[in-house]
DNA sequence: AAGCCGGGGAG
DNA sequence: CTCCCAGGCTT
């Protein structure tokens, strides 16, 4: 594979590769302003390696540049912040489910939120199953520019969906292309706006599909966050953060803000199987059925919380089940749960899409933890 | 521009 | 444990 990647013709791209060490614990790294790559060897060094070891996917049957929309849709928000290997099992199931956007559009919000049940993000699958009843009356977008007036979709599908099944000469710009870029270019602090120009100037024209996924493919499977082989890429004679020799120092880490811890007190009416259900909405899970529950408020007791969540339902409270934890990225979620006794109609939970959360509240009570 | 939105893989 | 993942919407 490495035979494959240009032998530099005598030319090193970057005479003075960045040092990021050198520039001190708390100074970046300075960036390279516009690096002058040589585009045709570039492009065809990384398309050569594509056509060779690109990764075969279901949504990627189909001639190149006149792929099935509905089929690279669907796989697109999927992939929303989402691994391939885990997008992979969400949309053999989702195309099951819903072979076709006609299909789609005629099923109830319940049927996609439990083809989607599990993968998170289920804005995405409100905002899907709303741009699919706009697809079905009006027809597949037939461009960039349409496809972002759809719900759910942004800068990175439109472009994704145009390049892939219009042919249309638009640059993705996902987190791989991020890191690809920001290597190839030692660029620490890569700002969207700094991607996309890159990422814009970078895309063959000739193959704007294959090109975007090669870019993805490259990020992850080689251009990997902590681990890159870079003994493997074919764009290694060009990148400056290769010749840095601290690759994996580029882009630097996102500052994130730290996880919330939240205590919650939800009450079991029923059994494991067959339980009283609540329709959660807004933002957090919405549209997804789970326990009753309710947060703790500043300086309340589980006690209280429980007391409050049973006069609400009505019901009467019963025995402590258990207690669990789950991790949300910006939440950390305690969980107690308690039995409750109450007149309220009960639901087949298998019928029901609940969240993770709610899922092992269920197991808990099925068999409850020894502790 | 910054927060928010799930859940799991990899190191 | 931390960081990240074929991002988009809201404020």
């Amino acid at each position: 594979m490495v035979s494959a990647a240009p032998v530099a013709s005598g030319r090193a791209p970057y005479t003075a590769p960045v040092s990021p060490s050198a520039a001190g614990p708390s100074v970046a790294p300075p960036s390279v302003p516009v690096s002058p790559l040589p585009l045709p060897e570039l492009r065809a060094a990384l398309l050569a390696w594509f056509d060779r070891t690109g990764r075969s996917l279901p949504w990627r049957a189909g001639a190149e540049g006149a792929r099935d929309p509905y089929r690279v849709w669907v796989a697109e928000i999927l992939l929303q912040q989402t691994q391939v290997a885990r997008g992979q099992i969400y949309y053999d199931r989702f195309l099951t489910a819903f072979p076709t956007v006609q299909a789609l559009a005629d099923a109830p919000q319940e049927a996609v939120l439990k083809a989607w049940e599990g993968c998170g993000y289920y804005a995405r699958a409100r905002n899907l199953h709303r741009a699919a009843q706009q697809v079905a009356q009006d027809g597949f977008p037939g461009s960039y520019d349409g496809w972002l007036a759809l719900p759910g979709v942004g800068p990175y599908t439109a472009a994704a969906v145009s390049s892939l099944a219009l042919n249309e000469a638009r640059a993705v710009n996902d987190g791989n292309v991020r890191r690809v870029l920001a290597r190839l270019h030692a660029e620490p602090q890569p700002t969207p706006a700094w991607v996309q120009a890159r990422a814009d100037a970078l895309l063959d024209p000739a193959r704007p599909g294959a090109w975007n996924e090669a870019v993805m493919d490259l990020g992850a499977t080689v251009c990997t966050p902590a681990a890159p082989r870079c003994d493997a890429c074919p764009l290694r004679v060009w990148c400056a953060a290769f010749a840095s020799g601290t690759p994996a120092a580029y882009p630097a880490p996102k500052v994130r803000a730290a996880a919330q811890e939240v205590t919650v007190v939800a009450v079991l009416i029923g059994t494991p199987h067959r339980a009283v259900l609540e329709r959660r909405s807004g933002a957090l899970l919405g549209g997804l059925m789970g326990l009753p529950a309710e947060p703790l408020a500043a300086g309340e007791t589980v006690q209280d919380a429980l007391t409050r969540l049973c006069a609400r339902l009505p019901a009467r409270p019963g025995a402590f089940l258990g207690r669990l934890t789950h991790a949300m990225t910006h939440r950390r979620v305690t969980l107690h749960l308690h039995a409750a006794q109450a007149d309220l109609p009960l639901r087949m939970v298998a019928d029901e899409a609940l969240s993770r959360l709610d899922q092992k509240a269920l197991a808990l009570a099925a068999q409850p933890a020894l502790l």
